[in-house]
DNA sequence: AAATTTATGTCAGCCATGTTGACATATCTT
DNA sequence: AAGATATGTCAACATGGCTGACATAAATTT
């Protein structure tokens, strides 16, 4: 009945001398709430498509080839595994499966015939479109308790957490090409 | 050289008139940008702790226990499979190497034999103290460039994009009881 | 007191998605 | 012609999800 647990988050951050070489912060300066709200936050707003996937067969990789194909038309398959930071080996395994399934499509480069342009087929952007739907209707459900004005404060606040040394094609695009980056 | 690709997010959102079935934000209003940003902020932001995590043979799984473990003491086993939504097999995996290699202990529950509860020893609290500091290093990277009312807005955002049904005994501490869950 | 439910742990195996290393092919560059 | 680059693929392995079955101890119910 009691339920001693759960006396809420520890009242004195390191109790035992403990929190050797912290990262930088020094202990008490630690954002524990907006380090826990991000993990809430992002658990939930993928798992609105991660559910949708399923009844598709696919997972969460699926949807980050096909949103990113859709949104940058054209990829190239090096630049999709700069982006993804995956292999290609593992890239590969998924892309296979939406090329197969016909939710992408690949066209041979113009300029340089070894490249494979990627892109999304109207069945892919039908299922990528539905995705984006779920996720945009929750996070347009957060932007209205903040306005216009907060909402461009929290652009701006997710943009100064992405690390912006050698950033990847798509970066750059987002970022207005502030480094030039690999050719 | 004429990079013809990359040509910039596609201009008109649905070209081909898919998008069929779009959740229920119409096509046009779909909140690319917030997305992709949120994809690459937490890529970034998980990825601190990724690398320092593999120099202690542990991954993700592991830090989200020891997280939780840490913040909230005396957490039951059954309170964490709830908050982590996974199966008892997984975190039993997880669970039981940070329990063999000393970062976690069990008591046994007062009221309730059955129950384990747990905390971070000292060692725990080092090495979860040493990844929030990297974490939160970021987060006032980003801090820095709001302000504080910028702050609460973001974590306004944050709070409203996660969901609020059937909130576990971690999710309820954060919004402040609004609703008493399962007990 | 006996039966049932609850909290936890554990064995075995499957799946998705990440990894490394090796190697093949077509095409572009030198 | 030789070498570098873009892509694809085979094989094997790791992590961390999953299901299903079953075991134990302790609490609760009958």
């Amino acid at each position: 009945m009691a339920d001693i647990n759960f006396s809420r988050p520890a009242a004195q951050p390191d109790s035992r001398g403990a929190e050797v070489s912290p990262g930088s912060a020094r202990a008490g300066e630690l954002r524990w709430d907006i380090i826990e709200l991000l993990f809430f936050a992002y658990r939930d707003f993928v798992g609105d498509a991660d559910h949708e996937l399923e009844a598709f067969g696919f997972g969460r990789a699926h949807h980050r080839v096909l949103h990113f194909v859709h949104r940058y038309p054209g990829l190239k398959v090096a630049d999709l595994l700069d982006v993804l930071r995956i292999t290609k080996q593992s890239l590969g395994r998924v892309l296979k499966q939406l090329l197969d399934e016909g939710y992408i499509i690949q066209k041979t480069g113009n300029n340089d015939r070894r490249q494979r342009l990627l892109y999304a087929t109207p069945k892919g952007e039908a299922l990528v479109g539905k995705l984006a739907g779920m996720q945009t209707d929750r996070i347009n459900r957060a932007i209205a308790e903040i306005g216009p004005a907060g909402t461009e404060t929290v652009r701006q606040f997710l943009r100064a957490m992405i690390d912006r040394d050698d950033p990847d094609k798509v970066l750059e695009t987002i970022f207005g090409s502030g480094k030039p980056a690999k050719t």
